[in-house]
DNA sequence: TCAAATTATTGAATAATCTCAATGATTTTG
DNA sequence: CAAAATCATTGAGATTATTCAATAATTTGA
């Protein structure tokens, strides 16, 4: 999977602590993690990209990225579960994306504010490559090819926030909890153990409702049989309906 | 300005019609109206662009692109204004952006869909030119500065986005209200005519508010001194206070 | 393992926002 | 220019969604 040549540093000495990296990590030739971008690189490319990484171990309930502060770096998530989110004062905010093995975070730091414009927190322990910025930016000059994929990640990557936007900003609470199962299920089938990952006040801030709110929702598509509870874990039982409930808004 | 060497076809045949370029239109090298991107090009480049574009004026009213419509081209606003918008039943959407003069629309088609994912609108008589997609992404393979000043825009579009979502995903009415008046007002100071160009309806579908919600908080503003009302023009008087008004929420 | 802390659930009261309807102002069109 | 159409404004009532408070369930940490 990923290097397991990793030690923890003074594991009693505080909560929330990083793993450092104190051997050679998997050189990015050889790793099998690689986003679809990468495939554009020829190795000296990808010997340069890993020059200038470091790895990092974060621990479930870690802050990866904090918004607003200083961003010295892009990270990559070699192998790990990441939840996206926008900071607000008053402890209500709005979750974006689930994040997954070989996806990126502070992608728009290249070229944007040199702050984060998000915060991410691990869901689970979750090992990232963090890439310098400077180097990834000469890459995208250097290889057309390298920043056409970044770009096509840009183009998804507005596409999702449109369709956040859409559901934010016109639908009424049954839309837009539709709208987060839905997703929240799709990511699901990809990593198993997302829900239990997932708290109701998460499954609220995706859908930008207030956490009592959402139980109740859930409770009513339960009782509807839409979907099925148990405990944190949510399955859907008929995709249709929740479809036409969140076409209805 | 542009090229003034075009003629309006049957002016009388329909209220919206195109009219079309039947002259030599200014070619990109001489284009005193290029965005940034377009800086990194070589004359060579630049030519290809040329080759590959069609300029074409859209009367004030008309769609522009159409949400789910096919994405034959990337287009560019060469001399105009525009409002972007998501498109949603019921006569309720919601405005993103106002485009002027060098800006893009429907960029993310080049990667995308092949559809465009919102809608644009001509505020005013605008003159657009049409960039082949084939031809866009050629060039983003073999320029990678180009591909990089592009990366850039999408920074900040990205930025522009979470702004959006955190405005209608946690604030209420005053705070959304103030955010639209804010970015509306910092547009007019480069466009002095907008505010003639808006109706209480897009404001309010910029705030995501109801029309009569909207109408009714700008009085307040007004009768707080904060904003003045002149028809359709509006006046930022407090410019402290609404940033005030929007940081609260 | 047990107590403390956190998270989930439920109901009732309150607040935010929208819709509908009516009227006035402005713009468009023949 | 006058009628029609569209847009702006206002009030009242209905709807949607949140907050607060209380309790139950689950998780965490010593």
């Amino acid at each position: 999977m990923f290097d397991r040549r990793l030690v923890a540093v003074e594991p009693k000495a505080c909560k929330k602590f990083l793993m450092l990296d104190i051997s050679e990590s998997v050189s990015c030739r050889e790793c099998t993690k690689s986003a679809r971008c990468f495939k554009t690189l020829i190795p000296s490319e990808l010997d340069f990209i890993n020059q200038n990484k470091t790895q990092i171990l974060y621990r479930k309930g870690e802050n990866i990225c904090k918004q607003g502060a200083f961003a010295s770096y892009v990270l990559y998530i070699s192998d790990g579960l990441v939840k996206l989110y926008l900071d607000t004062p008053h402890n209500k905010n709005i979750n974006l994306k689930i994040l997954k093995t070989s996806e990126f975070i502070g992608l728009s730091s290249i070229y944007g504010d040199n702050i984060y414009n998000y915060s991410t927190v691990a869901l689970k322990d979750s090992y990232m490559c963090l890439l310098e910025k400077d180097s990834f930016r000469k890459l995208l000059i250097k290889n057309g090819s390298f920043a056409s994929e970044i770009i096509k990640w840009y183009c998804e990557n507005e596409k999702q926030l449109f369709k956040k936007i859409q559901s934010l900003g016109n639908k009424q609470m049954p839309g837009r909890l539709a709208d987060t199962l839905i997703y929240l299920y799709e990511q699901s089938l990809l990593e198993d153990t997302l829900f239990m990952h997932l708290s109701r006040k998460d499954i609220a801030d995706f859908a930008g409702l207030s956490t009592e709110s959402t139980v109740r929702l859930l409770k009513e598509l339960k009782d509807d049989k839409i979907i099925d509870l148990n405990g944190k874990q949510i399955k859907i039982l008929d995709k249709e309906k929740l479809k036409e409930i969140s076409r209805r808004g």
